[in-house]
RNA sequence: GGGCCUUUAGCUCAGUUGGUUAGAGCGCACCCCUGAUAAGGGUGAGGUCCCUGGUUCAACUCCAGGAAGGCCCA
């Protein structure tokens, strides 16, 4: 080739119009989100957009509050991610969306972690000699800067997620409005008669001497002694009128795992509607059930002679000796007693079980409780138990039984039991006197009790995503006990009662004077005044709940403290109707736990205020669980580092992963997920790039409205309508999976989009036009409108998801790193577009590149080489707009009678030196170069 | 032990009221391009629909039982 031909072609070369942005290709999201964060924080991007859409119709959406403990992990990650695509989507759609975040900062785990370091430092031996109050706010006052540490570290965690929200004013559970807006929940619900102070046993940790609620329980397998006792039946009437022929003394034969609560029977159970036998053995007589004799035989190892049986029914009026107190207890019916294990008889001890409990209750028993709050027996036990803790009392019970030869039996017996979830050491039931919200208490004009309202708003107010939320929360509804909401701590909202002698002060207008009182000063003035600087502006004289018997001059203080879902059950008042005044929430969004959780406890407050609920909808999410499905934990060091994530992928990867995922089940994840998020992310980008690197040439950006007014002009028959029919289509469809929350749909829809319909089709079809065309081609200006109508629509619709890479898109098409494209006007395409026009084509695309693949083992390995003839039926589609070899990625297109495609080997026709295309009019130049009509027109060459 | 849920290609998931040959993306294999280039394009191979029974002309789909896993409760 001559030296002169060589300088011509690199010219040629140079007069392509190749693809040039500022967009890099590398997005170095780690470094770079950074620079969006702070420019939304200079912006006050939240709040700018608040106010932008003050007018717009709201979306109300209520921050479910995180605990304010610890680093943020995976299953946090999740839930905030998930909750700004709702936030950032719903002003995308023209909501107002505000979002306040809040946290939940009262409470036992914060306390216990406090109480450690304190004792750990050696600091909590000075508490101990400080009048109660005192020793109390010095744990508070830790407690207080502990929560803040976190809640500045979380707060900081999230916004690195790219998350906005109103983070200068979260609502924290333990400021003083929303302790005073809390304490208006309760006394409301005080007013309605549904709270109640009784003894009755609840899960009791000795460590922390505390009253704990069932989310506070972890079960763990723990071994037990589990031993077989005999009960000397009572030799009076009843007993005569059964037993008469028999001499000896007759027992019965109980079973039992927890043997510390023998000091605590006041009863043995049985079913009425069960077979029981008398049997002998050794001389002995026993009562068994019937069913149950040969296998207590063998677990016994003794041998049995049944000498009679009878009905429990029969048996139901005797009475029998305590083994070793000296009462007597009745025998009594219960549903609960199977004869799946032990005698078919069950001791009952009210005070220490639930099912005890509630057979006491049939039966007029007290819930008799030996126990102290340290976990010893109390001067009531006998001497012998007096000061030991339950634990240490096991054996001691079982030595005393075989000794007294009650104890028939013992083993060691391994059972799931419930644990304190903090300090993980088994808890007991215990009877003590709490506060409880009654679900089954009728009230208000309807005497629908709480319960009543919930189920049935589930059935008809209430929308679940996903449905079986609603079978969930039902199904906890219905069998859910009354809520036991005071706590024997320190961190926390006071219940703010008073005593004076048996009677207790705690009314509507008693609490909201105390909360007037916390709503100016917070709630360690419980702590820090006395009961009557507290009560200095209560009039009992104005007050018709005033118990009669109450001396308001010797009102004494309680320490309980609110269990602290009652406080994040009450967000619903602090958060949206004060701070927003909204009521109720459009969306509620957490993970499945909290079905148990804050959307039950958030409910019943709720219902019984207002009477319906906090919330229209539910929307749940799964857990995280590894890559086999199992539960992440610390302890298994399966457990995911955020940070460490985030340094490594940055945060639109997690994002742009959350929005790939099926939400609603189980989240299963490993590193080599964010591998592949970050690869579909990269193909995201590229598109956005080709776009911008094929638009940047022109010198100023169209309008929205040049676009608007282009859209609408587009001729019918050019390859741009069927494009932007696609694209309408694709805005259609992001929107409604937006307004779903289906986040999932959204993102295979803007893959899908970028992938198929861009990148692999409009952007290859439109190369050769946009590189060789004439810089004023009409075409080449066609293609590039459309790139922005194209750019202007999904920099909206990733802007949800991944808010920084399609603002720093949206700076390159204006070459304005300052815009902010959650602030800029709506645009979007709805008109309807009949693509029908374009499906046989569409379909013989298809045809043809599969012939051009097999057309490769035969020489004609690139599609330029090829030309490709098409069945007539297709002659008649208008090329005056549209290119159809370009359309097929051929060099020519011509027409033959048969109804199917073919190849033509091209190789030996001349190549246009600039395009590549061996077009029909591709001939030798003056200059010496070939050169397609086209391509010298834009050279300017004959 | 109970309630709710999950189980479909190597991986992540679709699969409408039961009805031809069960789909997509990733990954993989092969190929093209080298003018989107630490990019881009094409074609293709992958399935005992967790297991066992049952209903039905017909079951991934409906019913019963079981297994594994998750959340919640006891």
């Amino acid at each position: 080739m001559s030296k002169q031909k060589e300088e011509l072609l690199k010219k040629i070369k140079k007069s392509i119009n190749l693809p040039k942005t500022s967009f890099p290709m590398k997005a170095n999201l780690a470094q770079n989100e950074s620079i969006s964060l702070k420019r939304w924080k200079k912006q006050d991007l939240y709040a700018v957009l608040c106010e932008r859409f003050k007018d717009n119709p709201p979306f109300i959406f209520h921050d479910g509050p995180p605990y304010a403990n610890g680093h943020i992990h995976a299953g946090h990650l999740l839930n905030k991610v998930l909750k700004d695509f709702v936030v950032r989507s719903q002003f995308l759609l023209g909501k107002l969306c505000q979002f306040i975040p809040g946290w939940d900062c009262h409470g036992l785990p914060i306390e216990h972690k406090v109480m450690q370091t304190l004792t750990e430092s050696g600091k909590i031996k000075k508490l101990i000699d400080l009048p109660p109050d005192s020793q109390k706010m010095a744990i508070r006052n830790e407690c207080c800067s502990y929560a803040k540490k976190y809640i500045k570290l979380q707060s900081s965690e999230m916004k690195s997620l790219l998350t906005i929200a109103d983070y200068n004013a979260p609502y924290l559970t333990m400021t003083k409005q929303y302790e005073a807006s809390t304490l208006d929940v309760f006394s409301e619900l005080v007013k309605k008669q549904l709270v109640y102070r009784k003894l009755k046993p609840v899960h009791w940790s000795i460590a922390n001497q505390t009253a704990l609620a069932d989310a506070e329980l972890e079960y763990f397998d723990k071994k037990d002694s589990s031993v077989f006792v005999s009960f000397n039946l009572q030799k009076n009437s009843a007993f005569n009128a059964l037993f008469s022929e028999y001499t000896p003394s007759v027992s019965i034969v109980i079973w039992t795992t927890t043997p510390w609560t023998l000091p605590a029977n006041l009863a043995i159970a049985l079913h009425k509607d069960s077979s029981y036998s008398l049997v002998n053995a050794e001389n002995k007589l026993y009562i068994i059930a019937t069913e149950l004799v040969d296998p207590l035989s063998k677990t016994l190892n003794m041998t049995f002679k049944t000498l009679k049986k009878m009905q429990g029914s029969e048996l139901t009026n005797l009475q029998y000796h305590h083994p070793f107190i000296e009462k007597t207890g009745p025998i009594v019916h219960a549903d609960f007693v199977s004869l799946e294990d032990g005698s078919g008889f069950v001791h009952i001890a009210p005070g220490h079980g639930t099912d005890d409990y509630l057979v006491g209750l049939e039966h007029g028993l007290d819930p008799y409780c030996p126990v102290l709050e340290d976990g010893s027996f109390d001067t009531s036990a006998p001497d012998w138990l007096h000061g030991k803790l339950v634990w240490d009392a096991n054996p001691i019970i079982i030595d005393h039984l075989r000794n007294s030869d009650h104890l028939l039996h013992e083993h060691d017996f391994i059972h799931s039991y419930p644990h304190d979830w903090r300090s993980k050491t088994p808890v007991i039931f215990r009877s003590t006197e709490q506060w409880f919200i009654g679900v089954d208490i009728p009230f208000d004009s309807s005497q629908d009790s709480l319960r009543q309202r919930a189920l049935d708003a589930i059935d008809h107010s209430i929308e679940f995503i996903p449905d079986w939320g609603k079978n969930r929360l039902k199904g906890m509804l219905e069998s859910r006990p009354d809520w036991c909401i005071s706590r024997q701590r320190s961190w926390g909202l006071p219940i703010p009662a008073f005593k004076s002698k048996n009677s207790v002060l705690l009314t509507k207008q008693s609490i909201s004077a105390i909360a007037a009182v916390f709503k100016e000063e917070g709630s360690d003035a419980w702590f820090k005044k006395t009961a009557s600087e507290l009560l200095s502006h209560y009039n009992p004289e104005s007050d018709p709940d005033f118990p009669q018997d109450f001396i308001l001059s010797k009102a004494e203080k309680m320490y309980d403290i609110f269990d602290v879902w009652f406080e994040s059950g009450s967000s619903w008042n602090a958060v949206l109707n004060h701070r927003q005044q909204q009521f109720p929430a459009d969306l509620y969004l957490e993970g499945s736990d909290q079905h148990r959780g804050w959307f039950h406890l958030s409910l019943l407050p709720s219902l019984g205020v207002n009477h319906i609920p906090p919330y229209k909808k539910l929307l749940t999410h799964g857990f995280i669980v590894d890559k086999n499905g199992h539960k992440m934990s610390k302890s298994t060091g399966n457990a995911l580092n955020v940070q460490d994530l985030l340094s490594q992928y940055g945060a639109e990867v997690m994002r742009w992963w959350v929005s790939s995922l099926s939400y609603e089940n189980d989240i299963k994840v490993d590193l080599s997920f964010f591998n592949i998020s970050s690869e579909s992310y990269r193909k995201i980008r590229n598109t956005l790039r080709f776009l911008l690197s094929n638009v940047t040439h022109s010198d100023t950006p169209p309008s929205l409205d040049d676009l608007h007014s282009f859209v609408e002009q587009i001729p019918k028959h050019c390859l741009e309508y069927y494009v932007l029919g696609k694209i309408s289509q694709y805005s259609h469809d992001i929107s409604k999976a937006y307004e779903n929350y289906q986040f999932k749909h959204v993102h295979s829809l803007l893959y899908e989009c970028c992938n198929d319909l861009l990148s692999s089709f409009y952007c290859s079809i439109s190369k050769d036009c946009l590189y060789c065309d004439s810089l004023d081609s009409p075409k080449r200006k066609r293609i590039q409108l459309t790139f922005h109508v194209i750019l202007e629509c999904l920099c909206r619709w990733l802007n949800p998801i991944l808010p920084h890479t399609s603002e720093e898109a949206y700076h390159a098409i204006y070459g304005d790193p300052s815009l902010s494209l959650p602030l800029a006007n709506s645009f979007s395409l709805s008109g309807t577009y009949d693509l029908s026009y374009w499906e046989p084509l569409m379909n013989a695309r298809q045809l043809s590149l599969k012939l051009l693949e097999e057309h490769k083992s035969k020489g004609i390995e690139n599609s330029l080489d090829a030309g490709l003839v098409l069945p007539n039926t297709l002659s008649n589609f208008d090329t005056e707009h549209f290119n159809l070899s370009d359309f097929f990625g051929v060099s020519r297109v011509s027409f033959h009678d048969h109804d199917h495609l073919s190849i033509q080997d091209l190789r030996s026709e001349p190549r246009c030196d600039r395009s590549w295309k061996r077009d029909i009019t591709v001939k030798e130049r003056s200059c010496g170069i070939f050169l397609s009509e086209r391509d010298a027109k834009a050279l300017q060459i004959n």
